[in-house]
Order: C-alpha cells, then structure tokens, then sequence
RNA sequence: GGCAGGAUAGCUCAGUCGGUUAGAGCGGUGGCUUCAUAAGCCAUAGGUCGCCGGUUCAAGUCCGGCUCCUGCUACCA
C-alpha cells in the first residue's frame, strides 16, 4: 500500500549559520524522507527559514540593514548549506512571506471563533522618549541573578538564568537608552485550558515517544494549562495581528504554520491540493525536531491544528542534543563548528551523515561526536568494508560482467534480503543505530566470503575463469545490497554503486533481486578515507564565521583557552581554568571590602543558604545570604571578618534580598571563607 | 530541593513477555592473508549488569529503598 507522508524538520531561525548541531536533524530527517521515498509511498518534505522576532530586528539594526535583507542572506547561507549535505527538500520557504500570513489569519481567525483569544492588561516595560512598548530583547540591564552587564530582558548570555524583563537591573531602552517605565499594556493571550482534555488523550495516543509523554504529563498537564501570550507590542519583527493594531505574533505563533504555508506554496508550484495534505486522514504528518521545543510542538501546536481544523501530527520525533568529545558544544572550546568549515575542511558529508546515522537512536538522549569514533566508523565501516568489497571485485570482472544466472552463494543473498525487512523496520522506527549495525553485518559476511574464496587465487587459473567470475557477481550483488540499504543515508554512494552496475538504485526491492548478465564499468574510488588532522581543525579553529552574533562570541568567549599546554595538568585548574585576562578597570568594578559578621542565622527552610548580617562599618550594613549552611555553624561566624563584593547587584531570593556576595574559594569538596590578617578593619576596600 | 531520564566489557551501546553459559561494534592481544583506498579474515582476553533488600522455581529485567550522573527547574550569589 502505497502511504502518503508529509514530513518537516524544524525551522532553523534566521539569526546565524547552519552548524553540525542543526545537522543532526536534518540528517535524520532526510534519511526518513529519503528512506520512504525509496519504499516508493508519497513524501513532502517541508521546511522554511524562521524569520521573525526581536532577536532578527536588533541584529539587522546592529548591521544597519533591514531585517528582510538580512534574512534574505540567511536563507541563501542555510538553503547552500542543506544542499552540500544532500536535503532532498520538496520545498523550502520563509516564515516572512504572504503565504504564511494567510495561514496564519486562517489558524487565528478559528482561535477567535473558538472563543480562545482573550485580551487583558498587563504591565510592560514602555519606553518614554520612543513612545513605544518594549518587547524583551528590546530591553537591556544588567542580570538580575549573575549581574553581567549589557544583558537582553529576557535571559543572560552569561549565566543562562532566565528571568522577566522587569527584572533586570538598571534598565534601559534598546533604541532611546531611556529608563522604561512600568506601563499597562493591553496583550492577548491563547487559552489553552479549554483544550486540555484533547491534549491529554492525543498526547498519549501513541504520537509521542514515551519521555515525551511523561514530560508534558509530569510537567505540564498535571495541572491547568495557562494562558499563552502571543501577542508583542510594536515595534517587533513579524506580522501585526489584524484585528488588534500594534500587537504582532509572537515569532513561535507563526513559525510553526510556516510548515503549512511551505506546503502551500509547494502546492501551487506543483498542482497539488493543500487540503490533501494537511486535512486528509490518510497523509501521515510527520515533525522531527529537538527537545529544546518540546512544548511548542506537542501542546501550543497540536491545540492550534485542532482549533483550525487540520490533522495532528502522526508523529512526532525529538532528538536530544549534540555534544563534542563528551562535552556541550561551546564556542570558546571552539566545538561550536559551522556546517560550513566541515565543508571548507573538503571532510565528505557523506561520513557526518553516516556517522549520525549510527549514533541516532529513537529516543531523545542527546550524543555524542567523538572524533576518534568518527574517523574509525567512516573509515573502517565505509571505506574498509563496504566499499572495499567493490573494490576487491569489480576489476576482475570488468571486461567480462556479471555471471549470466546467479550462482551458488550459501544462502547469503537471500539472507540479506530478508535482513532488508529487519532494517526498513529499524529507519521506519527511527533506530538508524540499528539499520547502520545491520548493514554492517551484511558487510561483514560479503567480506568473509571473499576471503574464503580467494578470487585473487582464482585469477591465476585460467580454467577457473567461470568460478572467478560468479565469486565476483555474487559479491558484487552483495554490495549493491548493501548500496540500497545505504541510500537514504548515502545517496551519492549508492548513485555511484548504480554506475559501477550500470543499473541505477530507485527502488528499496530492487534488494531483492541480483543483477545478472549485465555489464561492469571500470572501478572508481567511492569514498575518500577522512583524515584525522582535518578532523582535529574542526576542532581548534574558533568560529570565526563572521555571521556569527558578536555579542554571543564576547560571552562565551570568556573562557577561550582555558586549557593551555602546561607541563604539569592541575585537577583543580582543570575542574575550574584560568579567566581570561582583564584590565584594571575590569578589576576595579569589583568593589571587595572587608566585613564583619554581625549576626548569622540558618534559613530553616534552605538547604545551603545561611542568612548573614554583615558590618562595613559606620553603621553600614548588609544583609547577604551566604550558600554556606552545613559547611559552616552559624553561631561560630559572628564576630569573625569576611570578604564581600559589596557592589554586587542585589538579588531577590525566596527568603528576602540579598545585597552582596561572601567570598569563598571552593569545588565540590568543601566551602572556604576567606579572611584577611589581623588588623584589617571592616569597609576596607581590596585593592 | 522538585520533575524527568539514566547507570550493563576500557569506550559507545543492545538486551523483547522474568527463562539455558549476559551480547554487538570499536579498542586491546595473538595469528593468517596480500585481491583491495595501510583495506580483509580467524582466534582470544575483558562483566559483582551502580548498591541494599524484597517477590519468584528463576531477576540485568518486576517491586521498595539508597548512591551517583545528565537535563529542565529552583534558594546552590
């Protein structure tokens, strides 16, 4: 039976260059595609560039352009990109185009009649001088909880905390520097309440893998769902809702219809009915994305379809992140690394994309690029048995062909041909891991029977040229096997098994049936074996790439070359490395004075936190909550001297405010408070 | 602390409904081969299945408790 699928992959946002993380999706996703496609059922792949937000307006405003310029260079780098790493996308739109607003006035004019949209008044940050409200990027101040300068409303590039933009301390405007002030500002918002019982039969009907479903319930349907505010005051980067002037969608309202509005414009290029495949039971709907927009995808959404009349998704496949060598990809470890300086190291996509492929599970754990591990499976499993088992049998029988009938081979043919059920079971069930391992063991077996029956032997042996030929044939039909296995997550391989058997791959059942009597081209190299040392430059290289956000880089950058070359690797240095260096006027920002310890008391209700009253002198005090309780006896501190950042922004916590900071040196093993020698006096600064 | 997910060979991970002697790949060691892109084949070592208890004829698997790790979150400033 012939099935109809539509597939997406999440919309990469228009703010920066494609990277190797974003690649695991879309490598996923497209060996699905291609995989089904093989099968011969019916696929449209979809994507689009997400384009809008606040985030896209500051920076076409810090490069002095306008924001449909600078998407339009976005969408050119991430569509180049996707296309060097072979996405066979049907279609590839924007977010910021006509189709997407008439979806978007279709999904909101059934949020209205379902009577869902509701307006009420809350209090935003308004800029005086510009008369406007302020959307939270628009807003900056220093971090209410790391109190890192020049930070965005809504979340510190420093310390990753995310808080509201009222929090932020010292506040100013993005585009006037004035002081906002605190306005009543009119919003609407997306009741969701109502669709909390369709919500929690569709998220366990199957849909979702199983800690998806346990999230969302653990997290967010054991209670009501609130309200979701999808509306920000101008001057935002995107559509202005029609019927409420001066608000637009906020940027996730529009970007998921994007995967309906590029279906759309697909459509019209291509005579196809757009309700046949977003309001047909029969097409499959199929998202892939990752766990970072987990609730986007499987509340916000699927209550929008609903509302709007479309089909839910069948399924939805989330994928965990990609880390470097064990660790998070950072920039300043220099393992944030762009798909395009994989591209520019001439290292083959072909390898990242099997290599993905025999990492990626079902399930939603993030993994892991190990380089060694990378240039060992690319190697070994591509070149040293895959392809070398063309290699090692096509010269032989180029003049000569293929046997005109299929020979004796003990059976190997047709077990693999019945192991192509197992894994099209595994691509189908996104355990690529599996299909990959399963490929192998083809492999592995074609290789043994070359070895056992020598056809280098056999070649000296004029009388043997028959058995040398239909050794030859059936390794060569192996191969091709395993070149059709392959094809959705090698395309450029298996077109080149094609032309070495001059009979090209379309179709998974050719599996099924060996080639005989047919002609074989002269060998040629399939797969460059990768070279470590390119592989290493990924890796030592910091990105660089100049469309990369400058502010990010001057955050993260912070711990650049943390991990010099000494001689002898300290394990405390190691666990916590050297800062970068700073200037004195750095330095003399931090104001460190000696205090004294007034009073101390423990904070019941806390588990680390001690309640300290500190004296600066003169009557001078602060009070300060030190994470010090088990490490420290509260009665034992008073009267003893301390050092504290006396001009640390204070910062709101559950049991009152705290003014300061008490310095401690400290790992996992203890906490150390720090004293100066006698005759210090408390409200001496440190200098 | 809360919620979620984990812990199986040196590394990355399978392990179905509880069922014989717990598996694979990579890596290690020893040998063979020389057709092939320094590729291939064979053999072999390597395990207290995180810890404790329970259910059972039988537990890596089920139940309870604990320890540790990861993610999100929180008061670890």
């Amino acid at each position: 039976m012939t099935r109809q699928l539509l597939v997406t992959s999440a919309l990469p946002y228009a703010n920066g260059p494609i990277h190797i993380g974003h690649l695991v999706e879309y490598v996923q996703t497209d060996i699905y595609v291609r995989f089904q496609r093989l099968r011969g059922h019916r696929v449209a792949y979809m994507c689009a560039d997400d384009t809008h937000g606040a985030a896209i307006m500051i920076r076409a405003q810090k490069e002095g352009r306008t924001p449909e310029d600078f998407i339009a260079e976005m969408a050119e780098s991430h569509q180049r990109d996707f296309a060097a790493f072979g996405m066979s996308f049907d279609h590839y739109g924007s977010t910021n185009s006509p189709a997407n607003y008439e979806q978007c006035k279709h999904v909101w004019a059934a949020l209205r009649a379902a009577d869902l949209v509701v307006a009420r008044n809350v209090e935003r940050l308004y800029d005086p001088v510009q008369k406007t409200f302020l959307a939270d990027r628009f807003v900056k101040g220093k971090c209410p909880n790391c109190g890192a300068e020049d930070q965005y409303g809504d979340s510190c590039e420093k310390c990753g905390a995310t808080y509201a933009a009222t929090d932020l301390i010292e506040p100013r405007s993005v585009h006037s520097g004035a002081t906002p002030e605190l306005r009543e500002s009119r919003q609407l918002f997306v009741r969701l309440e109502p669709l909390q019982p369709f919500l929690q039969e569709w998220t366990k009907a199957g849909t979702l893998q199983p800690e998806v479903m346990n999230y969302l319930h653990g997290n967010f349907l054991a209670k009501p769902l609130q309200d979701w505010d999808v509306s920000r005051p101008a001057p935002y980067f995107g559509f202005e809702i029609p019927d409420e002037a001066g608000q637009f969608w906020y940027v996730w309202f529009d970007a998921p219809i994007g995967y309906i509005a590029s279906t759309a414009e697909w459509c019209a290029q291509n005579g196809q009915q757009l309700d046949d495949w977003w309001r047909n039971p029969e097409c499959e709907i199929v998202h892939f994305l990752g766990k970072d927009i987990t609730y986007f995808h499987t509340l916000f959404w699927p209550a929008m379809l609903k509302t709007a009349g479309f089909e839910l998704p069948k399924k939805v496949q989330i994928h965990g992140f990609l880390r470097v060598n064990g660790e998070k990809m950072s920039k300043s470890r220099g393992t944030f690394v762009m798909a395009r300086s994989y591209l520019d190291q001439e290292l083959d996509p072909g390898c990242l994309r099997y290599y993905y492929a025999s990492k990626l599970s079902p399930g939603i754990d993030d993994l892991d690029f190990n380089t060694d591990e990378f240039v060992g499976k690319c190697n070994s499993d591509l070149v040293g048995r895959v392809v070398n088992l063309a290699s090692r049998s096509a010269k032989f029988v180029k003049n000569v062909g293929l046997s005109a009938t299929y020979p004796e081979d003990g059976d190997l043919f047709a077990n693999a041909a019945e192991c192509g059920d197992r894994i099209a079971a595994a691509y189908e069930a996104c355990d690529y891991r599996e299909a990959m391992r399963l490929c192998m063991t083809l492999a592995d077996a074609a290789n043994e029977f070359v070895e056992q029956r020598a056809p280098w032997t056999l070649k000296k042996d004029p009388d043997r040229a028959q058995e040398l030929q239909d050794v030859c044939t059936v390794v060569l039909n192996l191969f091709r096997q395993i070149a059709i296995y392959l094809t959705p997550v090698l395309p450029d391989l298996s077109q080149q098994a094609g032309e070495l058997l001059q009979s090209p791959i379309e179709s998974w059942d050719q599996s099924r049936t060996p080639l005989t009597g047919t002609a074989v081209s002269k060998f040629k190299h399939m797969m460059q074996r990768v070279d470590a040392d390119k592989v290493a430059a990924l890796f030592t290289a910091p990105a660089t790439d100049a469309a990369t956000d400058a502010a990010t880089d001057a955050a993260t950058d912070a711990v650049a070359n943390a991990a010099p070359a000494a001689a002898g690797p300290s394990p405390t240095l190691a666990k916590e490395p050297l800062a970068d260096q700073i200037t004195i006027d750095d330095f003399l920002k931090v104001d460190l004075r000696i205090a004294k310890v007034l009073a101390a008391e423990e904070v019941p209700e806390a588990r680390k936190l001690l309640r300290l009253t500190l004296g600066l002198g003169g009557g001078e005090t602060r009070n300060v909550f030190a994470g010090i309780k088990g490490k420290y006896d509260a009665a034992s501190l008073v009267g003893r001297q301390v050092v504290m950042v006396a001009n640390l922004a204070p910062r709101k916590m559950k049991f009152g405010l705290s003014e300061g900071m008490v310095v401690a040196a400290g790992t996992d093993g203890g906490v150390f408070l720090v004293s100066p020698d006698e005759g210090a006096e408390a409200g001496q600064r440190l200098h």
